[in-house]
DNA sequence: AATCATTTTCAAAGCGCTTTGGATGCCGGG
DNA sequence: CCCGGCATCCAAAGCGCTTTGAAAATGATT
């Protein structure tokens, strides 16, 4: 059924038909009923490429994912973070078209979503410091909103981020607190915007009291969890061991936990253990009381809300830029305690 | 840029460059090289919406996902199954699109992405017994292809799926080759076909040994790392507890350990485990030596293949049915060992 | 009754592409 | 010299929608 047949079937013009469905004024309540109803009754819907043909608009978000052929992993936050960001999509009448795409062919990927005009707007995942896509995406026009930061642009840019330095200071203040003085950092790959900032937020928290980052107890890497089960275990059989992790995600303390009971320690009295958290739907961290003291954030959620200024930004592209940067929340679990006494 | 304007670029008209670009015969080479180098220096891509119009084909294949309000999971093996699919995708020319949807809504979001011809195709994720999506489908005219299968359907259709029903038989047995006789179900959430085929493949072990299902030590939810845990503690602190527990993933697998180890038991000494391993990107078991015994299937290869197999129906909807049943291997980890002495 | 404003409807153009059904020019064979 | 055949190219129609500009119908006003 398409709008012809279906406006032939009413009597009536496709001029009309068509306005009566998308709700223009020049068209009689009673005629508007009449087409509703019959739109209904044959599951018309319009085809969606004549209607973006029409209006130069595609209805559609693009996502561009890169695969790399050394980092072969899929981010594990990535199916939460769709979730949300579909959720958003659905209710506002727009597609979302994901294009996986080898990380060396990445600008051309978006140079071609520019030319086909299959999106109205992209959304970056996981920028690196720097990230180039951000120059690019600004020089071919294609409205964008970025997930994360990139430092060292200069330009300005829409983002929704978390506050990561903000939250990794937290931590590591907080494990400070406890007494702990050699604390272990495990974060995520070296070039990505978030892991530099919680790098910075945890040295910074060192520094303060007047501790040298040591960087024989910092390790960066994907966040996996052979990563987390690695990098402790390696840590904890040094010299002088710490007393506590950072981990930068949930998937690698599931490792870190794994060498710490390797070890015949014990995570929450031996050694306290600070990750942080997406809140990803299959990974909860405990019931009632965290397993995990963390800093947590619903990826979910950034996804819900980062969708909604894209939108915002293609309808009203010379708009102002956002900038949404949320705090994450330290929940205190059972993978932290004082630092034992003879490591004081 | 586009046809017209490149076209008057060349003096040529539409029809031959438009012909140069899909490599028609009836055109000299000579035009055909001068196209080509134009078109790549201006950037030229055809308006994908146009093409989609004049041709009929979408060349995009849909991916519905429905959210559930009561099970907010999203599917941990989403994001490596995409990242396969999306491989075959990008050779083929095809895009990806998603659509989000609650899961009351589904019907409704086929017929919808049927009529408004969005898609060429779409593959249907997680299938349960009898899924209605099939007929409906079917009914639509929509060509599919299943990942995975959905038992009690009278019509035919393409899927490809994991011999669920073997591997768990395959575990089973080398559990109770191992002397173990008390061996504990952590299964998907019943009502899912593969969570069916799982059990049933267990209990046909149990069987034909001589031992009846204990319904006591079967439980079946989502795949979380919660639930892992919960029902191994549970199982472990009852009166008969089990001294093996067979996981339908890596995520609810790593609740086990931590529920074993929790309770001061050694995984692969006092406990034996064995799980169902998608070969997750973020979730490797282990590098060289697997930590758990694992039943391993690539939910990555599955998404590269099922792909090929929807282009190959899109191409040629009358063609034969394609059904691949892919066997898993069975990999000897450090999770398993002989039944503990006094438990035989 | 005539005029004007307003409401309601329509025909047709246009979005950017593919594809049909010629046109054109060139060549060799009769 | 003419004609058929072949290689190249082109004009125009059509895909299914929106939207412009105009016409027809209706109602209000004088």
């Amino acid at each position: 059924m398409n709008l012809k047949e279906l406006s032939t079937l009413l009597g009536l013009s496709q001029t009309t038909v068509s306005r009566a469905l998308n709700g223009y004024p020049e068209v009689n309540e009673e005629t508007r009923r009449r087409v509703a109803l019959a739109a209904e009754k044959h599951n018309y819907r319009p085809n969606t490429r004549a209607k973006g043909l029409a209006t130069g608009r595609a209805m559609a978000i693009g996502h561009v994912i890169p695969m790399s052929t050394k980092h072969e992993m899929v981010n594990p936050i990535f199916g939460d973070f769709i979730a949300g960001a579909g959720e958003t999509y659905s209710r506002n009448g727009y597609d979302m078209v994901l294009t996986v795409v080898e990380d060396v062919n990445e600008a051309q990927a978006y140079r071609n979503i520019r030319s086909r005009h299959t999106v109205d707007g992209v959304v970056v995942h996981g920028p690196k410091m720097k990230d180039s896509r951000i120059a690019l995406l600004h020089e071919i026009g294609l409205p964008f909103v970025v997930h994360g930061r990139a430092s060292g642009i200069a330009q300005d840019y829409s983002w929704l981020d978390v506050n990561n330095k903000s939250a990794f200071l937290r931590s590591t203040n907080f494990l400070l607190d406890l007494g702990h003085k050699r604390i272990g950092l495990i974060n995520g790959l070296e070039g990505m915007d978030f892991a530099y900032r919680r790098r910075a937020g945890y040295e910074e928290a060192l520094k303060a009291r007047g501790i040298a980052p040591d960087p024989s107890i910092m390790r960066s890497e994907e966040m996996t969890e052979i990563f987390g089960y690695r990098s402790a275990r390696e840590m904890l059989a040094a010299d002088e061991p710490p007393t506590a992790f950072l981990a930068s995600s949930m998937i690698c303390a599931l490792g870190v936990r794994r060498a710490i009971e390797e070890r015949g320690l014990r995570m929450g009295r031996d050694i306290s253990v600070v990750t942080h958290d997406d809140a990803l739907s299959y990974l909860q961290n405990g019931s009632d009381v965290p397993i995990f003291t963390a800093t947590r954030s619903s990826v979910r959620d950034a996804g819900r809300r980062l969708a909604e200024i894209l939108i915002e930004r293609i309808n009203n592209p010379d708009g102002p830029l956002i900038h949404e940067l949320l705090e994450a929340e330290l929940m205190v679990g059972q993978s932290t305690g004082p630092a034992p006494r003879e490591a004081q």
